[in-house]
DNA sequence: TGCGATAATATGAGTGCACATAATAAGCCA
DNA sequence: TGGCTTATTATGTGCACTCATATTATCGCA
């Protein structure tokens, strides 16, 4: 019996003091808690590992690269696999769309145009999207409420070049995110969280006095090189994005 | 030579025309986005799949699984695979620890203690951490300093009985997020982020006007059942939480 | 027809093996 | 000793095979 296939050694599977690559993880998160995998310092290779927890060299490698991409070690070939010296924590936050957000807590979505303007942008707004000066954009503000309430107001700059379909939409029926959503494959964007000063039309359509600290999640999201939309979303005072890590 | 052990039968590997895992995850989110897999539909299953791009089932096990990971498909055993309905991002950010924030933008860090006390929690603080009331609970407020410059003022609340060592430590020179991270395997966190007017504490501590509106970044760890630590952080006006999706 | 037992099925997971890739270590020659 | 080439090594990826597990679908029986 030449390779085994896999099987056949006789070891127990599934059942008895099998270690899956989860309890591995667990392990080796464990040691690196407690210290007795240093910051910074190399751990033993997958080979001694396996043979440790007696299992194969793949299921070491699926617990290892786990704890890679949760950030706790850093792996590269050859040089081997070493705990983070940066114990920093990544967190997965949920990026909700506004809608389901709302459905979610039992309200009812709505949703208002306020403005929509064609025309040249700002050079702050062209320079963020990395377009020349000059270039016209769809500035489109609206507001999403929540139970009829302002739940967050949304200042969104669309580049038509990029997006022509967008020009032909009535914005005023149709949510612009939605639309995006549904019609354009994006490859890539940015995220920013900040908070911020409400300004007079964000204080106004939030129904809130102006100055008021509100919570803003800008995005930015691009095809390819082309860049799509610049949104920036102010959410009602109160608002809290929440995860765990 | 029965099972091959995984090669042999003269298949191309690593050159020639092999699709990766990620090529063919690639394309699934080609057809996800195309809309050619539509959402809340279901996909071909795995085998199929392997056979449509010639490559083991384990292959396209790895690419779906990491698209079910970024919330693209849910999979459930039996019930098969099908694209998810909420179009939901998820964002993965960093949570800096401060001082190698700042030293990573080239500034130097300073930190300075503002208050040390031990005595009972407000209500909300007891609530927030699951703990009696009545509890007494350590209450410590810092300054984190970008180049002499206020850049976090950080309020926190930790529970001695969970982590008595920290009322042997002089935290007017070290400081207690370091501390707690050295000597505090922790296990899980919440994490809530949010806009705040700043009040008296935090506008004098950061140098500006009272109300501003600032960064607030609230975590509260647990080690086990037991509650850790309580800390909420006030950024300086203008910070910006950032990162790629 | 209704319902419980059973079969079928899709994903989850693990093993051994083989080769790919990247980065380091060692060797070699001028 | 400097610098180029080659060997070594740890991780990355892939394959065929096998069993586990969670559902769903089906069948048999009262």
């Amino acid at each position: 019996m030449p390779s085994d296939g896999g099987k056949g050694t006789g070891r127990q599977v599934g059942r008895q003091g099998m270690l899956g690559w989860q309890a591995i993880r667990d392990e080796a998160l464990r040691r690196i808690h407690a210290r007795e995998w240093a910051p910074g310092e190399m751990i033993p290779n997958e080979a001694d590992l396996a043979q440790e927890f007696g299992c194969a060299r793949t299921t070491v490698n699926r617990a290892l690269r786990d704890l890679a991409d949760a950030g706790f070690l850093d792996r590269r070939r050859k040089a081997g696999t070493r705990v983070a010296l940066t114990p920093l924590r990544k967190a997965t936050l949920e990026i909700p769309v506004i809608s389901q957000e709302i459905e979610a807590r039992g309200g009812t979505y709505g949703y208002a145009l306020v403005s929509r303007r064609l025309g040249a942008a700002p050079i702050a707004v062209q320079n963020r999207l990395g377009l020349p000066a000059g270039a016209r954009l769809l500035h489109v503000c609206a507001l999403h409420l929540c139970d009829g309430v302002p739940y967050v107001y949304e200042d969104r700059w669309v580049n038509p070049v990029t997006v022509p379909g967008i020009l032909q939409i009535d914005l005023g029926r149709i949510n612009a995110n939605a639309w995006l959503v549904q019609n354009v494959p994006y490859s890539r964007g940015e995220l920013a969280l900040s908070a911020a000063a409400a300004d007079d039309a964000v204080a106004s359509s939030l129904q809130c006095p102006a100055s008021t600290a509100v919570f803003a999640m800008e995005r930015i999201t691009w095809m390819g090189e082309a860049p799509i939309t610049l949104v920036t979303q102010y959410h009602a005072p109160g608002y809290r994005l929440t995860t765990s890590i």
